[in-house]
DNA sequence: CCTACCGATCGGTAGG
DNA sequence: CCTACCGATCGGTAGG
């Protein structure tokens, strides 16, 4: 109704009734990106066809194209929204002092929370990161550096403060723990038997028994899953 | 030479060169799978096309259909044929005696050792199982379980031996000791700075320190790699 | 957002 | 193993 009193019909539109969609353009990409993130999710980013995502929000694939690029455009704003999302968090318990052992116990636990409650498109990132072509690729794997080096990092501090065995390799040891840790996107299922909670507790604690020096094993008690790595903290 | 001597040429031959191809049939399938492998590796199996794996070798696209009946076939015999090796592998670890924690390190080890050794093979089976549909996906995933189920027996053995800590849950454990392995796929490059025995030998202690009880940590000692999980034993 | 369309390539077949 | 070919679908464009 408002549309008739707010302009004239015109016959020919160089462009696209701008108004009314840059209102409701910023909603229809999310929208959009929402909906490739479930495609890529369910079939894979090369088994997934645009018309796949059209069908999913009910338009034209054509229509695609009005918002984004391109099919590669899409699945880089899926996997750069994630990771910058994946560091926010890393950063946020980071920010909550506590000893090496512990920063390391809540990271882990951290990511797999993480994982789990933004499972779709965790999963997009860590199985389709390398189907992106190199230009794009680079913002999206220094992104991926600094997220790993936030564990190499501490697991380095706890070494220093000798909570952590001086004979592992730091890099290794965050290959190891990371590993366990994003390998959850390949079987955990939502609303299976398997909490979060759990899995992010058992894992953690898992880890940093394997890494902590005797030393450490005698003095250090694993912190509770509430302290700084809460979900609730986390929301969007 | 042989050949001419062996029979008259004919003109139309009912079925291709049949004896030619009997025997020669079985390298050229290998020599198939092979390529296919490398390329399902290199691009991902959705992303990777017949004409590519014929570019490989030098043929016509239309020419594996000769040796193989569809795409999806070739996967699955790469599929099948890894798996098969990857529990021959930890068949001959369990085959050596010894307590469940040295059974668990050697086999976590193992696993890294074969992973690297077949690391194509391996990363396109950790990559691509679920591409493979329903009907042929039954006995690749059986045979997963299978693999995976040797993890966990032996660290419910460990546990009913008070080896390993009775809190944690024997299936977490086990998905997160063959997280941490199976995630070397994504990272490993073969001549890098990082050598397959390394990171077998750190992996595997790191998981079994990361599970034993206060009593085994005092009196379990790793093993060394080459008692029972040398890769000479896993030639071809 | 739509209709209409395109060139390229896909897995696969026929027939030898 | 090859030539010749096919229907379907792909990502993407023109133009509104």
């Amino acid at each position: 109704m408002t549309k008739v009193l707010a302009r004239e019909p015109s016959r020919k539109l160089p462009e696209p009734a701008p108004v009314r969609h840059r209102l409701r353009g910023h909603e229809r990409r999310a929208e959009i990106l929402a909906a490739a993130t479930k495609v890529f999710h369910r079939k894979g980013y090369e088994a997934a066809s645009l018309q796949d995502i059209a069908d999913e929000l009910g338009i034209r694939k054509a229509s695609l194209f009005y918002y984004f690029p391109s099919k590669e455009e899409l699945l880089h704003e899926v996997l750069a929204s994630i990771i910058a999302r994946g560091i926010a968090n890393l950063r946020r318990i980071m920010e909550v002092p506590a000893d090496p052992l512990t920063v390391l116990w809540r990271l882990i636990a951290g990511h797999i929370l993480h994982l789990c409650e933004y499972l779709e498109e965790t999963a997009v990132f860590l199985h389709e990161r390398k189907s992106i072509p190199a230009e794009k690729r680079h913002t999206v794997l220094a992104d991926d550096h600094t997220y790993q080096n936030h564990f190499v990092e501490t697991i380095r501090e706890g070494q220093a403060a000798g909570l952590i065995r001086s004979d592992v390799d730091a890099k290794l040891a965050a290959l190891s723990v990371l590993g366990s840790a994003n390998w959850t996107y390949t079987w955990f299922r939502r609303g299976g038997s398997m909490k979060p909670e759990v899995i992010g507790e058992q894992f953690a604690t898992m880890s940093v028994n394997g890494l902590a020096s005797e030393k450490a094993l005698e003095i250090w008690r694993k912190p509770s899953l509430s302290e700084a790595v809460s979900p609730s903290t986390a929301r969007r």
